[in-house]
DNA sequence: ATAAAAAAATCGAACGTTCGTTCTTTTTTT
DNA sequence: AAAAAAAGAACGAACGTTCGATTTTTTTAT
């Protein structure tokens, strides 16, 4: 699998995820007609993000959102029922977005060695494509109330232990060796988050996604060799 | 070197630093005696740490920094002229203070395995006894002006380079092989700043500084061999 | 050594601005 | 014509900031 293969198979366009918001929030949402709501959120969620990556959700004004999105305040107030349901609407879509992807791409049944270049993949191909959500959603855990920020939490832990698993089964069959599943996991797990959070460097010095990826997998399969 | 030789070393408390802000700025800071200056920088510093790191620096209010230090508006206004130059001056200090350090411990020549070990030791024991501060110079990056922010990457890129460096000079004397330089060296950055964004797991996990720091040692040397 | 004077430090009420939010009116679609 | 959607002016709350009054500390004069 590469990027290109990975665009082609999973659809995470902003539509899409707009679509399903809809679908997941019509009591708060009181717009009738999906067209009309799915467009209204499309800006808005383009210009949250936009807006959010630039200066923060906090320091980001609903007056701010109006202009970005072209949108009065009536309209957005039609869309969601104020600026910290806005952010957990964000967060958790988002969230279910991508735990649905990861899950997906992860049910059939492989050898380690390969489940763990899948999961790699993945996981980066994803972040590419959902760049500025993936940015924002670790930025503003602050923000977020308790119940929220212990979803995040979980969130967090749960895709760490997809990987601790597929370890842990390497070194079953004596293909991975290393001396702390956990631990290295979530070495693998800081490496993924820098291709999202230091995407400016990346960028700069011209390592496109599919670089990113391979290098990565050489150099973590090099890590879990017998020392 | 372990964390009790570190801490022995270095002085990187509150005091020494609030006591090198006033010296340095002894021009904004309305306070005339230096005790009294450094007394009331240390409640501000430490108060601003600690609800930027739970809230965030924008969502913190001037009023909010009063309760938790305990001092009056008039008192917070005679030590910096604003919120955004407590901004500049909280960013700026640590980021001196802590390219500092770093120099001093990396001046004197060693074998590049050796100099790895100190670099790598040297940055996660730093982050230890600083941990708010290097989690709230993160991830307030974006409230940063223009000037500031490209200071800062220009900070981000110089640690690397450090990194870059040693590796290279490892890979002249044939103790290191790896593909590219730069990216093993973003590689060995993402896995040092794990430990200062995601304090929170190892802590509860139980992983002491120097369990993190031998265990990132042996990972990296692992994936630094021939393939 | 003590009282008076000067300087330094602290205090918090008040100001103008901007924020999130509400709500009535207008426009568009059905 | 009725229903749905879009618009933006208006409101109270909270924000960063200012500034004269007050307290504390230091210096000076006796």
């Amino acid at each position: 699998m590469n990027f290109e293969t990975f665009k082609k198979k999973y659809d995470t366009s902003m539509e899409r995820m707009c679509r399903e918001i809809f679908h997941s929030r019509n009591d708060t949402i009181r717009i009738k007609k999906e067209e009309t709501a799915v467009k209204n959120l499309m800006a808005i969620m383009d210009a949250a993000l936009n807006l959010s990556v630039k200066k923060g959700f906090d320091a980001m004004s609903l007056r701010d959102l109006q202009a970005e999105s072209g949108l009065s305040m009536g309209c957005l107030y039609s869309c969601f029922s104020g600026k910290e349901a806005l952010l957990h609407i964000m967060q958790e879509q988002g969230r279910n977005f991508v735990m649905g992807i990861m899950a997906e791409a992860l049910k059939e049944p492989a050898p380690p060695e390969k489940k763990l270049e899948m999961a790699i993949r993945t996981h980066i191909y994803l972040s590419e494509t959902m760049q500025k959500w993936f940015y924002f959603s670790y930025m503003e855990t602050k923000n977020m109330g308790r119940d929220e920020a212990k979803k995040a939490i979980e969130s967090e832990l749960l895709t760490e232990s997809v990987f601790t698993e597929i370890l842990k089964e390497g070194e079953k069959t004596g293909i991975f060796s290393f001396e702390d599943a956990s631990l290295t996991a979530a070495m693998v797990k800081a490496m993924l988050q820098d291709w999202y959070l230091k995407r400016w460097k990346y960028k700069k010095r011209q390592i496109h996604v599919d670089d990113y990826a391979d290098f990565l997998i050489r150099f973590i399969r090099k890590a879990l060799v017998q020392p």
